[in-house]
DNA sequence: CACTACCCATACCGGTGGGTATACTCGTGG
DNA sequence: CCACGAGTATACCCACCGGTATGGGTAGTG
């Protein structure tokens, strides 16, 4: 293992610097925004800033964990507290509503960041494949939770492209109800094979 | 208008200019390319494509512009050949598919220059904005031709949806199938209130 | 006490990138 | 015949950016 990846616990300054990043990254573009503003913003020289992740993309990529981890908090905790198997799966756009709408409107931060490093071995993307496998699979989950599903790869996969899809519609395309398109999209998907409860 | 919009034909360097940069910016992406590379590759001078697109902003919007257009042309094409309203529909993510295989793998290129030039005052985001309206209208029409659909809007909003999840699946997820599931999420979401004609 | 971890301040370097300036060539059409 | 549009060639400017160097300060700890 390299040593650019500590596991050590991050210094007060440290802390500053990821949380000043994470926002300026997302909101402004990780090519746009350079170490320099970084340090200023977080009341850091650049020095600090270097000692304590060594180069820039590997505070790009401190930053796209921090984010994905906040992320998946997120949901466990919110789908946790929903019990009806189907439901579940609808609320995950639910959720995904309430993140786009509390944040800046920047679309999914791994998405941008393979846009903006295009160079196919840059870590940012074995990165966000590794994200995306894990929607796919959180929905797998959630599939095989459902009363005799039988597919659930192919299921999983198409609610995973809806969920993706409203992130781009709701960031790029500008569409508010996005979330609840996707929620209307992934009900009929599931009514397929898998009607609700009682439906005409 | 600007002058800088120029609508005289394309000189011959120009259209050299062009190309080269579309498939450079594409490729390689918008930041990560400079005008230096841009006219050694083109064979021509700095200078000449200073002369004939005034600034790399410009460029690029002829590049997204450029690209769209063929895009949008593709679809037209491929879809005025299939008959049937329905599968016209679905047909659109074979168009999809097919575009997607074609390519380099790098995605949409209006949420990929969206990432990489993030001021929201770029014109960049209301070309984007423009084309994914454009799909959402193209879905509009394709199912008002549905008989006795009523709802065009919000099924619109959903199949956009889907196959702007498609991209991203494909070029971020490295899900190679993105477009089969795609069409058949869309199958599911046509089913949902306009079954196929002799269904189970 | 000395050592280490953490942090500040400033200056610097090499590379790159968008954009401009100057001066010359060549073909075409009024 | 000459003016003009298109293009070549080269050199240049300036700003910025990732990263380094040097050197000094302070708090905790064996």
């Amino acid at each position: 293992m390299p040593a650019t990846a500590q596991d050590r616990p991050l210094t007060p300054a440290a802390r500053r610097v990821l949380r000043v990043a994470s926002d300026l990254f997302y909101e402004r573009g990780i090519t746009a925004v350079g170490m320099e503003l970084v340090a200023a913003e977080a009341g850091v020289t650049k020095k600090t800033v270097y000692d304590r992740f060594g180069s820039k993309d590997a505070l790009v990529m401190a930053y796209l964990r921090g984010r994905d981890e906040r992320w998946r908090a997120f949901v466990d905790e919110r789908l946790a507290a929903v019990a009806d198997p189907r439901e579940r799966v609808l609320a995950s756009f639910d959720v995904l509503g309430e993140w786009l709408a509390a944040g800046a409107g920047r679309g999914c931060s791994m998405v941008n960041a393979c846009a903006e490093l295009p160079d196919p071995s840059h870590p940012v993307h074995g990165l966000a494949a590794e994200q995306k496998a894990w929607t796919r699979e959180l929905y797998a989950r959630l599939v095989r939770a459902l009363p005799g599903e039988d597919a659930a790869g192919a299921l999983a996969g198409q609610l995973a492209i809806v969920h993706e899809g409203a992130n781009v519609a709701y960031s790029v395309g500008g569409v508010r109800d996005a979330a609840a398109l996707a929620r209307a999209a992934a009900d009929a998907i599931l009514s397929r094979r898998n009607p609700p409860t009682r439906e005409v």
